[in-house]
DNA sequence: CATCAGGCGAGAC
DNA sequence: GTCTCGCCTGAT
């Protein structure tokens, strides 16, 4: 167990943001405690207020945890940054203060922000979870507790169009094939991609069927941590039109939009709750 | 019963 | 280059 305390960091509002779509809590009633499977392992983390309790050794923390999390980065920083005439965005930062940027798997996320496409988190975190299911490998923890690693591409190349539709991914499944295939093949190299600055990065991933702008940058900030990326989607797209209609101002925040970009999303995302 | 979710690709112009 | 349209499926 390695315990730390934290500012500017919510293990549940990371969650609810849908940057990660395999991190559930734990146990309703015991509030605070969270299970995730990242890069090839299971996870057990509990927040009480501003103090983190990670189930693992000091040396799986070092080795993984700490930088997956993000956990060097000064939240407070960045949100001391924002313009103090933008009130808009200062309400979405302090709203969504304990978001953190993950440094998630790249072709996790390559997968992934394909099936979130014109679709809900409810059914993209259960698409995700099928696919590991059927097709992840099989671990199991020491109580004998079952878990599933996110398929390879050589593992999803395998599978067919037809037995993709029959996961409910709709017309996303013949996209996850193909860019299966390209990732299995070798007509695009996932580990080249990880070494591109962030101009390059869109344009290869974009060559990949099923990869526009809008989810290639979702996978340039969640996987390979450009956070000057700010992905645009039907939210985002609203809020610009309505609190920024002389345009954003990207060249003030240059590599924190990525993050401010989450605050907002966030914010517009839960006042749409609390309306329905 | 319609509409729509964290878009994208193909085809038309 | 820009615009339009169809698309799986489940929730409301």
């Amino acid at each position: 167990m390695v315990s730390i305390t934290k500012d500017n960091f919510s293990i549940g509002q990371i969650c609810e943001s849908g940057q990660c779509f395999r991190l559930h809590r734990l146990e309703e009633i015991s509030d605070g405690k969270y299970a995730l499977t990242a890069l090839g392992q299971y996870l057990e983390v509990e927040q009480r207020q501003n103090q983190l309790f990670f189930d693992c050794t000091p040396e799986e923390f070092e080795r993984v945890w700490r930088e997956y999390f993000d956990l060097e980065e000064d939240y407070g920083k960045i949100m001391d940054m924002i313009d103090p005439e933008d009130t808009y965005l200062l309400k979405a930062a302090a709203y969504g203060s304990g978001i953190r940027i993950l440094r998630q798997d790249l072709w996790e996320m390559i997968i992934s922000f394909i099936v979130s496409q014109q679709n809900n988190m409810k059914r993209i975190r259960k698409c995700i979870e099928t696919l590991c299911q059927r097709y992840g490998e099989e671990k199991r923890l020491e109580d004998g507790r079952k878990y599933y690693l996110f398929p390879t591409p050589e593992a999803l190349a395998k599978v067919s169009i037809e037995e993709l539709y029959a996961c409910n991914l709709g017309y996303r499944s013949k996209y996850i094939h193909k860019t299966s295939m390209s990732a299995a093949f070798g007509e695009v190299d996932l580990d080249a991609i990880k070494r591109m600055d962030y101009k390059e990065a869109m344009t290869e991933l974009c060559k990949l069927t099923g990869v526009g702008e809008k989810v290639a940058n979702c996978i340039c900030l969640f996987a390979l941590h450009k956070t000057e990326a700010f992905p645009v989607d039907t939210h985002i797209q609203k809020v610009l039109k309505e609190q920024y209609a002389d345009g954003f101002p990207f060249e003030r925040y240059a590599s924190y939009a990525g993050t401010l970009q989450q605050y907002i999303f966030y914010y517009d995302l839960k006042k749409g709750d609390r309306v329905c």
